[in-house]
DNA sequence: CCCAATTCATTGACTGGTCAACCATTGACA
DNA sequence: TGTCAATGGTTGACCAGTCAATGAATTGGG
């Protein structure tokens, strides 16, 4: 009889815990060392750089909420202040006028461009001990579990 | 001159990006899975599991705070919570009368069973195209990763 | 020994997010 | 073409966390 092994004792469950402390924790550093160095909030950061790299730098609040893993209403209110802040404007689409459009303004992109210098800087920091095999290895197996969860059955 | 290649663009910014996603996207189902099949939060079952694996099954409010990232204060309001709904009890220090210790109660161990049994089970559904080999590349990666994080100066 | 500095936990005030209800617009189809 | 379901975004009510201030207990140096 194979002794109580304790589903606690799941080596995937210490797997998720592993990747969830290596999450917040580089989050914690990086992203309090952004906000003192730059006044930029991470989340803030996070839709800048989304806006500036997608399609006419804008894109529909819905797909903002999806690729920062936030609520629309969530998102909404982001962009509230962010717009109030003046980095981020509202446009309305021509086609559909339901939908609105969050794009970067000139004072956006040029905080972004410094944020964007500093916060790769601080990486540079974090991420010291490894060499670009071993960036490499964990590319992919990031990759590789970001690919799973997508591919889980959308909240049910 | 090296055409403006944009800090937008540094490699490492996007793979911490990976990193992001990868936890969120799993973090939102997994826990959405745990709560709606077993009633508990996925902090809930992180408090629980920390404190069944512990010395008595109990541990300090704030090193409790440190292992799951949040503000003592924070840790205070969970456990208020936690407590109320009779998962964990608070247990004076014998020695120190400043500390407080949080502790699994029976309903607790009870639940943590449940919920880590079904917990593993959808982990397990996650991480389906993984072999064995794959976790430990997987889980050697976290760990560098974490490792690197936790070398990091201290909240300054 | 005692006082100053530190540590642990809690509380008040606030903030940034969620959920559910809503309105406006669009698309499909009888 | 008129209606009905689906989609996009916002809003009200609420909740779970933060930060800063506080109280209580402990520690260490003179």
């Amino acid at each position: 009889m194979s002794s109580a092994a304790a589903a606690i004792d799941d080596p995937l469950i210490t797997t998720f815990g592993r990747l969830a402390e290596a999450y917040s924790r580089m989050e914690q550093w990086l992203g309090s060392a952004l906000e003192s160095e730059t006044g930029l909030p991470h989340v803030w950061f996070e839709v800048l750089i989304r806006l500036g790299r997608s399609e006419g730098e804008q894109l529909m609040m819905s797909s903002l909420a999806d690729q920062i893993a936030l609520t629309t209403s969530g998102v909404t209110r982001l962009v509230d202040r962010m717009q109030a802040a003046g980095y981020v404007e509202r446009r309305p689409c021509p086609t559909d006028r339901r939908v609105s459009y969050a794009g970067i303004t000139a004072a956006g992109h040029d905080i972004l461009e410094r944020a964007a210098t500093v916060h790769a800087r601080n990486l540079r920091t974090a991420f010291d001990g490894f060499n670009s095999q071993d960036l490499a290895t964990l590319d992919a197996a990031l990759d590789r579990v970001r690919e799973a969860a997508s591919g889980l059955p959308r909240q049910s």
